[in-house]
RNA sequence: UGCCUGAUGGUGUAACUGGCAACACGUCUGACUCUGAAUCAGAAGAGUCUAGGUUCGACCCCUAGUCAGGCAACCA
């Protein structure tokens, strides 16, 4: 372990097994934990919980952490999706074992252990219709009742069984069954199915195979196989770690045995999960894709300009437990501001802008201004920003009649401009629609940053850009997606109802200082007062696109709401 | 009416397996500030689902309840 011995830190009830094992050498104190996904869609923060688990574990305890896909089901299955959880998990920073695993790597060592189940009497097919099946499963408070074929010769279930792996039945035809228990108070023991026929051409295995091992029969044999030893899965497996543990029990030579532990999955407030509702939202054109912005995915949250290392400490304060939880998304900004924060360069862009003019500051002149580029690095850097007699500074930030506390520029009200000088409002003009237009100012020559005349205290500080050398820029300003807590907790509700209307408003014309120019895609920023923003991938030179991450905590707006 | 699991401030997670409930977010004060940010200092907020029991002592052990979530896909 990589903590002092001194220094007590509490174990999750996770790490109190995974040590306890270690202490009784079980698996000769191998720790080989695993990430499983399926390839049928994107993956969310939800699964960032589970990656952060499973591959933090490995590195905590000096084990290893497979990457494998749970690929038996081609109907539902891609390539597509094989590819961006890959991308997703690196780029979250973890790294797995070797190569990434696959159940479809399984298949034909599942198919002869299904052979060797049926030559035992422990599984046998079964060609009863799909509703007859379930019907004789019965409810969990009354025993089910056996197939009729439950007994048949196990010759007759091998030969069936060859037959449906050469392809002899139709999809749904035949089915292979384990024979454990019709009256278990487990639905899941109720001779559930190994086997189904699906006549489908596999991504990976292409059309080698046309019968699939259900979940339950792949899944533990794959952790038998890999030599996983903690098998971590969500809350809704446990009532299948019964069945986990026969198949085992059929393979497992009495030494090595792996284990499934499950732990409460991740709920967020203001946020839907489910793989269904996402892909819904992605369908309706209610966002753009799986990587919108708005989008709880990993790829939406990167978009967005998460980083790795925010979402890691998200995972590492939310605890893993077994009660069922909502965390506040304020949480999540909250680890978010507090990584951007150190790592952000301060530029200034003004998003609603309104003209202000200096009229005491020499037509045609430009000063060059320094700013740190990020005050919280003592290493860091200055850049250069060009002042002018006409500048643009934030609309809200000027009120022809503001209230007492309002630290800004009003009639008669003195100001700093972040960097430059401390100006004071003398006059403003409006446009016939009542707008305020043009805001003039004087300034005093004596303030400039880092001047003699600079240290006077003053109420307020502002950004701004100069109005002739500023550069235009798109801006999508984000917020959450919906409006209500906990928008799929509604029976009578579709969870769409919910959704925020206001969730993006973009500004197409935004005015950013010239060293924003060099800004890439993926690029972070502090917008000085505004928030956090990352060059968004639609950004080219010439058309810059920033998206807001998140806005700065903002305790002033707060208090007067 | 069955089975599995859970219950600690507003939220999440702890409490060395029995020694008078801690940490983080949030909230509220105040200080500082050329970002109403950050930072710093401080405060309020639970007596641990309920009722019994064991014990000198219970969040922790026992009994009985209550409430919540999950389980009846040829999905994972």
């Amino acid at each position: 372990m990589e903590f002092p011995e001194n220094e007590k830190r509490s174990l999750n009830f996770i790490e109190t097994i995974i040590e306890e094992d270690l202490r009784n050498n079980k698996n000769e104190g191998r720790i080989h934990l695993r990430f499983p996904p399926e390839p049928n869609g994107y993956l969310h923060i939800g699964h960032a919980k589970s990656i952060c688990l499973n591959f933090g574990l490995a590195e905590d305890y000096n084990g290893l952490c497979n990457l494998r896909f749970d690929d038996t089901n081609p109907e539902k299955e891609d390539i597509e999706y094989v590819d961006s959880i890959k991308e997703d998990i690196e780029w979250l920073g973890f790294k797995w074992d070797k190569k990434p695993y696959y159940a479809s790597d399984y298949f034909e060592q599942l198919y002869q252990w299904a052979e060797m189940l049926i030559e035992q009497g422990k599984a046998y097919v079964d060609e009863q219709p799909q509703e007859l099946i379930s019907q004789q499963r019965g409810v969990p408070t009354r025993p089910g009742t056996e197939s009729p074929y439950r007994n048949r010769p196990v010759a007759e279930s091998l030969d069936l069984f060859r037959r449906m792996r050469a392809g002899d039945f139709k999809n749904g035809q035949m089915i292979l069954r384990a024979k454990i228990d019709m009256s278990s108070p487990n639905m899941h023991m109720r001779d559930p199915i190994m086997y189904r026929i699906l006549h489908q051409e596999h991504h990976r295995t292409g059309n080698a195979w046309c019968i699939y091992p259900m979940y339950d029969y792949a899944h533990g044999q794959s952790d038998y196989i890999e030599g996983i030893t903690h098998s971590v899965c969500t809350l809704e497996f446990e009532i299948h770690r019964p069945l986990y543990d026969w198949f085992l029990d059929q393979i497992a030579d009495g030494g090595y045995r792996p284990r499934q532990i499950e732990f409460a999955r991740l709920n967020l407030s203001y946020t839907v999960m489910s793989k269904r509702k996402l892909l819904e939202l992605v369908q309706k054109g209610i966002v753009v894709g799986w990587d919108d912005p708005r989008m709880p995915t990993i790829s939406g949250l990167r978009r967005r300009g998460y980083t790795p290392e925010s979402l890691r400490n998200f995972a590492e304060r939310i605890g893993v437990a077994k009660r069922d939880n909502v965390i506040d998304v304020g949480l999540l900004e909250f680890t978010l501001r507090e990584h951007l924060n150190k790592i952000t360069d301060r530029v200034m862009v003004v998003l609603n802008p309104v003209k202000v003019i200096i009229t005491n500051y020499p037509e045609g002149k430009t000063e060059k201004m320094w700013l740190v580029n990020n005050p919280e690095n003592a290493e860091s850097e200055s850049h250069e920003v060009p002042f002018g007699r006409e500048l643009y500074i934030e609309r809200e930030d000027f009120m022809e009649d503001p209230p007492k506390k309002f630290f800004r520029l009003g009639p008669g009200q003195e100001v700093r401009l972040k960097g430059a000088y401390i100006i004071k409002c003398d006059d403003y003009k409006k446009d016939e629609n009542g707008n305020v237009v043009e805001i003039y100012c004087t300034c005093d020559l004596n303030s400039r940053s880092g001047a003699e005349g600079a240290q006077r205290k003053v109420k307020g500080t502002l950004h701004w850009v100069s109005a002739e050398q500023s550069i235009d820029a798109e801006v999508r300003l984000y917020d959450r997606l919906f409006l209500d807590e906990d928008p799929a907790g509604h029976k009578e509700t579709d969870f769409k109802e919910f959704i925020n209307p206001d969730s993006l408003q973009v500004i197409s014309q935004a005015k950013a200082e010239p060293w924003l120019q060099r800004a890439q895609p993926g690029d972070k920023f502090q917008f000085q007062r505004m928030g956090y923003f990352c060059a968004d991938k639609d950004s080219k030179p010439g058309h810059l696109v920033f998206n807001r991450t998140v806005t700065l905590r903002d305790n002033w707006s707060k208090s007067n709401s």
